[in-house]
DNA sequence: GCAAAAGTGTTCAGATTACACCCATGG
DNA sequence: CCATGGGTGTAATCTGAACACTTTTGC
């Protein structure tokens, strides 16, 4: 139908993120093809015919991390022309955030990848450091209002450690009590009367994140910053 | 290099946002080609041999309105398989805020174009309705924080015409004593010694947005809110 | 003088900040 | 019994919303 002009690949990348013992994590690939074959690369695919790149991306991350149901946004799409010295490739990039103990629970997932902390990541191939860093910098964007974190931490986590997340992605610190009060004004975290006792005598409560609560609050205009 | 995957199409579609008489309007096109020829659309091209996504919308930007070094940003990539009928083809949609007077003064720009207001669209073609509600959507998220009204108003506006876009783009009423007090708070709107009488007998003052102040500012980590 | 838009001041409630303080417990 | 991290209370300050008010000018 259209006249015979530019026509390209179409890949998906995925910056995969993960927070383990407070530390902010990235799950990263030996590149399987050449070019380029065995250098660090972020997870990615090409486009199928049949396919949006939503759906491409939740297939590579299925078989990366043998997880579904897994937080996936659309990022920026990157066109330079020679952003991939193997051809004319486009790149549809997506952020995924992990449980990153669910990961290792799995069997399923697919070897030569690993996770490295954000402060210690290998050069990456191509425009991928870029991807990372936009990346990072609309992470931050939204969880000032969106409740993120929670698709990072476990099911039940202390408020320490819900700190923790933000102070690491903010680098920067926080007043304890303010941000309890502030977290806690909301309802959506359910205090459990569980108590886990790895880093204290006195052990902490923990909470979990009840998505129900959260959206009714949301829907009622509500203005919910998280920090 | 790579196996013969799927290869496409890319286009690049722009949403074309401007205020005129304190409406908020966008800048369609009667469609050039097949299918749905003469169809309302948004203006696009398809992506050039050697070039980026951004340089292409900034082509048909350029054709379109004459006008160059417009506000540009990328938004989403669209890739539903169906979604234009003329074949596989994957849009990398952008929104671009323009100053309508400068388009008018401009005798360039190509024929066939039409500005509508908001809230008078006609139906468009393809998936375009919905790259216009996402434009929108993230347009009120970014006027949140960031000095993209003065990409839309001419470089002399009243505080009056500047309250009008927020309450245009928001749909909502805001106090002119504490709107005023919030933009005026920060230093980058300059008060000029010229009035303008087109709306009171008294005249209102015209002030002018100062980019320099304004980076200076941000750059000292100030948290600017314009709403 | 008066209507009408431009522009200012005052008040009060709620949010934010800084920081001092209490609590529980394993060693 | 005390060091340590968990958890709470409070006063000072800042911000935002509401609304009453003054100013200017053409008719």
């Amino acid at each position: 139908m259209y006249p015979q002009v530019l026509k390209t690949l179409i890949a998906t990348d995925c910056i995969i993120v993960g927070i383990e013992e407070g530390t902010l994590k990235l799950l990263v690939i030996k590149r399987p093809i050449p070019p380029l074959k065995d250098r660090w690369s972020l997870i990615g695919t090409f486009l199928g015919i049949e396919e949006t790149a939503h759906q491409a991306a939740h297939r590579v991350l299925y078989s990366a991390t043998g997880l579904n149901n897994i937080y996936l946004d659309q990022l920026h799409t990157y066109t330079r022309p020679d952003r991939d010295p193997g051809g004319r490739v486009i790149s549809i990039a997506h952020f995924a955030l992990i449980r990153i103990a669910d990961y290792h629970n799995n069997s399923s997932k697919q070897v030569g990848s690993k996770w490295f902390a954000l402060n210690d990541l290998p050069k990456l191939i191509f425009d991928h450091d870029n991807m990372v860093n936009d990346a990072l910098a609309k992470l931050r964007e939204r969880a000032k209002f969106n409740p993120i974190a929670f698709e990072l931490l476990s099911e039940y986590f202390t408020l320490k450690q819900l700190q923790n997340f933000y102070e690491e992605l903010y680098q920067q610190k926080f007043d304890t009590a303010n941000f309890r009060k502030k977290v806690l004004s909301y309802s959506f975290l359910v205090k459990t009367n569980k108590k886990v006792k790895d880093t204290s005598k006195k052990g902490s409560f923990l909470y979990r994140y009840d998505r129900k609560i959260y959206e009714e609050l949301r829907s009622k205009e509500f203005k919910i910053r998280f920090i």
